[in-house]
RNA sequence: GGGCAAGUAGCCAAGUGGCCAACGGCAACAGACUGUAAAUCUGUCCUCUUACGAGUUCGGUGGUUCGAAUCCAUCCUUGCCCA
């Protein structure tokens, strides 16, 4: 199986143009993908793209994340149903420092292989280039007609809500890296979200029209979910790829709570297990759907390629305490395993105020388990909250000493699936 | 510069002097059911508050009025048309 046909029975790609597969078929080819650097880390929906890059690492091609220092600083209209507002520099600075950071993590940058990957950053040749410059020598072979048939231009321009000149003119400042690209690194494949491909094509058709050359790009589906909501988001937001900001135990629980039909598409957008491992997965899975052991796989090999073995035994570990015995008491949870509960979120509340008994409601709010005491309340008249796995169904129950484990833990959850492990001190 | 239209909670969107913290939908959170799914049903959903209630909202500001999201003035933003 070849590149293409890898990626397709992946159901990685949306939009090929002709020609794509034959050039990768014939030489090493240097492909590209631009990041935007919007904010410190990437999350889980720039997985995909570093997916497709390391597949292209993988067959042999060479493959260069293109950070967005110069485009950062513009605005994407595509998908995008409003204006834009600017980063400032010192954010934009530090987000690119931050994304840089992340991608060296998954690409192979030995510089012995001759396909090794490379990190470029735009900002490095737009920062030499004049208004004028751009407009005599860029914006003169692209006509305003060609421009303005672009859906995510159309969009805006049927919609009510305008576009500036500033976001309109970033189809041919990211159209310009492409060509940059071309001229300087030989690179003749761009690769994207399929909200990108009015975008690449406008590079394409640069590099055509003011080099005279041939480029070629392919963009992927965009990750949705089979109920329509939004992919990455969960009730504590994004999904990041930082383990500052989500947890491996927390990375690991999002994928494992996957819906049947979104583990079927995703392990193969998401893993690199091959054709015949998944399909005997999902056969698998569909006589035992309870035991899901696609979710399992999906949330072990994604946990394991962006945070390691050692995170993903330990996510696994946590979850295991958690939810493999929810009917089994609290007592059968030792010291040790409370204190490597990786991962939840952890408080300190004073043991002094415990060992005089303070009510549940002022408790959840001052542990900041709840942002204040009127939320707390609503969610345990909701039925929500329990506290060493037995549910609160008392506004006064009063927390003391006797509810502590070993001491020391309280072990509170929020729902079904939020832990909060609150230690005293 | 002139004419017209619009700006309501995270989003969409009703409301055109009191019954408005503001119909409805989506999203979100929780409960029941289940498999830590999906679908469905139920509750919550401006902020704080045990309840009662209190406080801040309907682009900004100022006004009219006992009382304004609703009326007036002015400013800002956006769209469309004209110059």
């Amino acid at each position: 199986m070849n590149l293409i046909e890898e990626l397709q029975w992946r159901g990685m790609i949306q939009d090929i143009m002709p020609g794509t597969s034959e050039q990768l078929l014939k030489e090493t080819t240097s492909g590209y993908i631009g990041f935007d650097p919007t904010a410190e880390s990437l999350h889980i929906g720039s997985l995909v793209p570093i997916l497709l890059l390391v597949h292209l690492q993988k067959a042999g091609h060479k493959p260069i994340a293109l950070v967005g220092g110069a485009t950062g600083m513009v605005g994407d209209p595509s998908g995008k149903s409003e204006e834009r507002n600017l980063l400032d520099e010192e954010t934009l600075n530090r987000n690119l420092a931050g994304v840089k950071k992340q991608l060296e993590k998954y690409l192979d940058f030995d510089p012995s292989k001759q396909n090794a990957a490379e990190i470029a950053n735009n900002y490095d040749w737009f920062k030499e280039i004049s208004f004028l410059h751009f407009i005599r020598d860029v914006g003169k072979h692209i006509t305003v007609n060609y421009m303005m048939s672009k859906d995510s231009v159309k969009k805006r321009l049927d919609g009510e809500t305008g576009m500036s000149f500033t976001e309109f003119t970033y189809q041919l400042v990211q159209g310009y890296d492409f060509y940059w690209l071309y001229q300087n690194k030989n690179c003749k494949l761009q690769m994207g979200g399929s909200d990108q491909w009015g975008n690449i094509t406008t590079g394409t058709e640069l590099i055509r029209r003011k080099a005279g050359g041939e480029a070629f790009a392919f963009t992927c589906p965009l990750i949705t979910k089979a109920d329509g909501g939004k992919f990455g988001k969960t009730e504590k937001g994004n999904i990041w790829l930082d383990k500052e900001k989500t947890s491996p135990y927390q990375f690991y629980q999002f994928w494992l709570n996957a819906s049947d039909a979104d583990a079927e598409k995703w392990i193969k957008i998401f893993t690199f297990l091959t054709k015949d491992e998944i399909d005997s997965l999902i056969s698998k899975h569909h006589e035992n759907l309870a035991a899901r052991e696609l979710q399992k796989m999906l949330a072990k090999e994604i946990t394991t390629f962006v945070h390691g073995e050692e995170e993903y035994k330990n996510a696994l570990l946590t979850t295991e305490k958690l939810f493999a015995n929810q009917s089994a008491s609290i007592e059968s949870l030792s010291e040790e395993d409370l204190k490597n509960l990786d991962g939840v979120v952890q408080s300190e509340f004073s043991l002094e105020k415990i060992n005089t008994g303070i009510d549940v409601v002022s408790f959840l709010a001052e542990t900041n388990i709840f942002p204040s005491k009127g939320e707390a309340r609503k969610m345990i008249q909701n039925g929500g909250v329990s506290i060493n796995r037995k549910k609160v169904d008392n506004l006064q129950l009063p927390v003391d000493n006797s509810l502590l484990l070993h001491q020391k833990y309280l072990l509170v959850q929020k729902g079904k699936k939020n832990y909060y492990l609150v230690k005293g001190v």
